[in-house]
RNA sequence: CGGGGAGUAGCGCAGUCUGGUAGCGCACCCGGCUGGGGGCCGGGCGGUCGCAGGUUCAAAUCCUGUCUCCCCGACCA
């Protein structure tokens, strides 16, 4: 029963006033959700049709690869995550029952999924296995925002793959790049697959989806056959002009002066002709000084992945006891391990002195201080990837891919017999894929001034009717009859039959955004006509009255 | 967790400084006109001013506490 008249669609003429991101603002005027709480959203009828063509498309393509639909529950003994090591985890939260057992509500279910398969699988012959489901996940964010595109409560697929070993892995991970390749294209989203942080728990390798849109929360580097995360992203920097060489370093004086930006312009050097220096401190309480060019910025999460294991910056007291005065520290001279950054080009740099007010200049890597080479800087927009440019823009992470390893099956005991009847640890992959995520990114890719326009295969509903005639009038009738021959012929049909005026209907219809628009009024209805309207471009087109469903429907499986 | 902002009708807001009958636009309801881009006329409904305590003859307004929401940052296995 989709007639407007009688179908909660609740369209508002303003945005909600804390709204911000362009699919926050339009997903609550088009009457697809409503918010509940910090995090919480309701999907209103219009956009739960969204997000369940969204999880049609990812079981279709999940099913396609093998996968086996299953259903485990949020609500989990707190027992599971301490054998996991996960029940530290902030963002879980954590309750008791009536008994005083304390519980969690899963945020992933990596714990119950492998428990299930520890039990029932064997042998090598069980595997490998693609297990999936949809089901709410919960996550205790610091900050839910931006509408639906973080949230505390979210529905997302996950799945789950098990295999004998990490080459099996391999071939279950690449099933899933196909998979999502498919269901990213059939959103109707532009997107990229980068190399992503394999993150704090380990694993071999992960890959992430994400939709380029301007509301995003990552940033991704993208060049010419290249994608990555920035949080990861590596490229070749901007060389700059080379300094005259000297025989040896030349203290130069520089009062005051504790910035790269105070330095350089003193020194009418441009920023990346400096060295700069970023103590830190590692877990056995050792310094380590990393030096890279001072137009560059340190990323962490490239430094700790570089290191192996945690670190925090030096406190400026540490730094003034073991290397010299903040603002004047170097490496030459430095009694501790240097790491000298990919993007430091052999010449001579400035550097601090190690004493105060003072740099040296004609600094060269490797005559004046020895190194082990790095790569930790934040690539920036202008690096290269083989001669091509990269440039640097926001997007949503819709889905993830995940090598774990045996992340999980080891504590969880997940484990089979192989041919020569030895023990082995079970290889495990985890995919996740967030609905809602990809349809907030394909409001935020399509929309334009009067609204959404949905891709086709997302829409709420394939096609809007507006009947513009009071009731009983000829108009009616006959927007009555197409509202019929279409659902005949498959279309979902949303029919705008309320007692409104035409300029509220057109404004409704357009901030819906559903791909095609057919108007029945007296004007063309006379002309033995009615108006079929592409939302994409606002083309419109008219059809003869004798065949009207048959060619909207024709025009409609022509849509991208 | 740090910084900033906001809670008054369904939505968007004014009123708070300077205490004195709670307002505006849109939406909604009734009647009529209109019927291809949020049209017009007339008449209506709707709010414990986030919550609790305090000051006062009197509190949306002043004081104290508390809850909630938003933005920026941190964080986001």
């Amino acid at each position: 029963m989709t007639r407007l008249s009688t179908y909660f669609l609740p369209t508002e003429r303003e945005p909600p006033a804390e709204a911000e991101a362009l699919s926050h603002k339009l997903m609550v005027r088009a009457g697809l959700i409503r918010q509940v709480g910090a995090g919480f959203w309701t999907w209103l009828p219009a956009g739960w049709r969204v997000h369940e063509r969204v999880v049609q498309i990812v079981r279709e393509e999940m099913n396609a690869i093998g996968g086996q639909e299953m259903l485990m529950p949020v609500l989990q003994p707190a027992e599971l995550w301490r054998r996991s090591g996960r029940y530290g985890i902030e963002e879980l939260f954590k309750l008791k029952d009536r008994r005083g057992a304390d519980l969690v509500l899963a945020m992933t279910h990596e714990e119950v999924v492998t428990t299930h398969v520890a039990a029932a699988v064997k042998s090598y012959r069980d595997l490998p296995l693609i297990l999936y489901h949809f089901q709410v996940k919960e996550r205790d964010e610091p900050r839910p925002r931006a509408g639906v595109l973080r949230t505390r409560e979210f529905i997302m697929k996950d799945s789950y793959t098990f295999d004998r070993d990490a080459e099996a892995l391999d071939v279950s991970y690449q099933k899933h790049v196909l998979a999502y390749d498919r269901m990213m294209d059939r959103c109707g989203l532009e997107w990229y697959r980068v190399e992503a942080d394999v993150g704090m728990m380990g694993g071999t390798g992960a890959h992430e989806y994400m939709a380029p849109c301007p509301a995003g929360e990552n940033e991704v580097a993208i060049a010419a056959g290249y994608a990555a995360n920035l949080e990861v992203a590596s490229a070749e920097a901007q060389p700059v002009a080379p300094q005259p060489p000297l025989a040896a370093p030349e203290v130069v004086p520089t009062p005051g002066m504790t910035t790269i930006d105070a330095v350089a312009s003193a020194l009418s050097v441009p920023d990346g002709a400096l060295l700069k220096a970023y103590p830190i401190i590692l877990d056995g309480d050792e310094m380590r000084l990393v030096v890279l060019r001072g137009d560059h910025r340190v990323n962490e999460i490239k430094l700790q992945n570089a290191l192996g294991m945690p670190f925090r910056p030096a406190h400026a007291d540490e730094v003034a006891v073991r290397l010299g005065p903040p603002g004047y520290i170097g490496p030459v001279g430095a009694q501790m391990p240097i790491l000298l950054d990919a993007g430091v080009a052999p010449g001579g740099y400035v550097t601090g002195a190690n004493q105060a007010d003072a740099h040296l200049r004609g600094v060269e890597p490797g005559r004046d201080f020895s190194f082990e080479r790095v790569d930790v800087r934040t690539v920036m927009t202008g690096d290269t990837v083989n001669g091509s440019v990269i440039r640097i823009e926001p997007a949503i992470e819709v889905g993830n891919i995940f090598k774990l390893g045996t992340r999980y099956s080891e504590p969880l005991g997940a484990r089979y017999l192989d041919e020569t009847g030895k023990e082995q640890l079970i290889w495990m992959g985890c995919y996740g894929f967030g609905p809602a995520r990809a349809a907030a990114a394909a409001v935020e890719q399509s929309a334009d001034e009067q609204g959404i326009s949905w891709p086709r295969a997302v829409a709420p509903f394939d096609v809007e009717i507006v009947v513009v005639g009071k009731e009983g009038s000829e108009e009616r009738a006959f927007a009555d009859g197409l509202y019929g021959e279409l659902q005949e012929l498959g279309l979902d049909v949303l029919y705008d039959d309320r007692d409104a005026g035409p300029g509220e209907k057109f404004t409704d219809a357009e901030l819906l955004g559903c791909p095609l628009r057919v108007t029945v009024g007296r004007r063309t209805l006379g002309a033995g006509e009615v108006e079929v309207q592409l939302r994409r471009g606002k083309l419109a087109t008219s059809v003869l009255l004798e065949d009207a469903a048959e060619e909207i429907a024709e025009l409609w499986r022509g849509l991208p």
